[in-house]
DNA sequence: CCTGAGAATGAGAATCGTTTTCAGCTAGAG
DNA sequence: CTCTAGCTGAAAACGATTCTCATTCTCAGG
């Protein structure tokens, strides 16, 4: 289950920096860059709001989280480093992840559109067993 | 091709709704609402940024036009009634639409997961044949 | 263990996209 | 044609995100 979340190398191990990524290990569903910041602030109460925002983006770069279609704000969820798409509980806005994947395949999509697949995101929305 | 947008029932048929619903039929790829706004207005200059944001979201609460995950902006594609999921091209920003489609069975995500599906959104990034 | 270079930081200003406000205008039912 | 609820533009308000810059801190190299 604890898979652990890491920075890019080549970046500073900073307290703020660990502050962050704690709270997103934290984390149980999705979250606003602002939530997060109340929640790493009590790791570390010296943690500014621009930083946390920093060390989002570092982490989407790396692929240690990833936005969410929200309605409105924006919302994250923290990622595994393997495969993975999400359920999006409409209800109690819960994020669960899943493995399981049925994306077309690469050769047919370029049999049928010429297109080269790099990623994909699949977000399924819906209601989760306990709003069920 | 050309399925004609419309707008939802029970609102009315304004010059400026109707200069950005030709915007967004003309519109080949993605757009930003700013872009969207700019182009309706060669067509009706009276028409103002709040409006464009207000027949937007029409068409998006009616399934019009569909918002895409982007890098900052939000950008927004032109969508058929039908079941459809996007090709978005990293490279010239270009989106096509393919039926192609192959979540999990709701079957599959109730057993596994607990959830019952309601909508899903796929979204596959990559290279389009014109810039491979 | 020091030290220095430059990476990272917080606070707040600036910016950007979006929504709201409100007084005037207009589509469309009757 | 008339009347009214719905629609509008302009500008202000708003909230989220990014930028600025003086200061602090990490850590590679002595």
């Amino acid at each position: 289950m604890a898979h652990e979340l890491s920075l890019p190398d080549g970046v500073r191990a900073t307290a703020q920096r660990r502050a962050v990524l704690r709270a997103v290990g934290e984390s149980a569903g999705s979250f606003t860059v602002a939530e997060l910041h109340e929640r790493a602030r009590r790791l570390e109460p010296r943690l500014g709001l621009a930083t946390t925002y920093r060390t989002v983006e570092l982490l989407r770069a790396s692929g240690g989280v990833h936005p969410l279609l929200g309605e409105g704000r924006h919302t994250y969820v923290r990622c595994r480093p393997d495969h993975h798409h999400h359920l999006v509980c409409t209800s109690c806005g819960g994020v669960e992840e899943t493995e399981l994947c049925a994306a077309p395949s690469d050769a047919e999509l370029h049999r049928k559109h010429g297109f080269h697949p790099a990623v994909h995101e699949l977000d399924i929305y819906g209601t989760c067993r306990r709003c069920a």
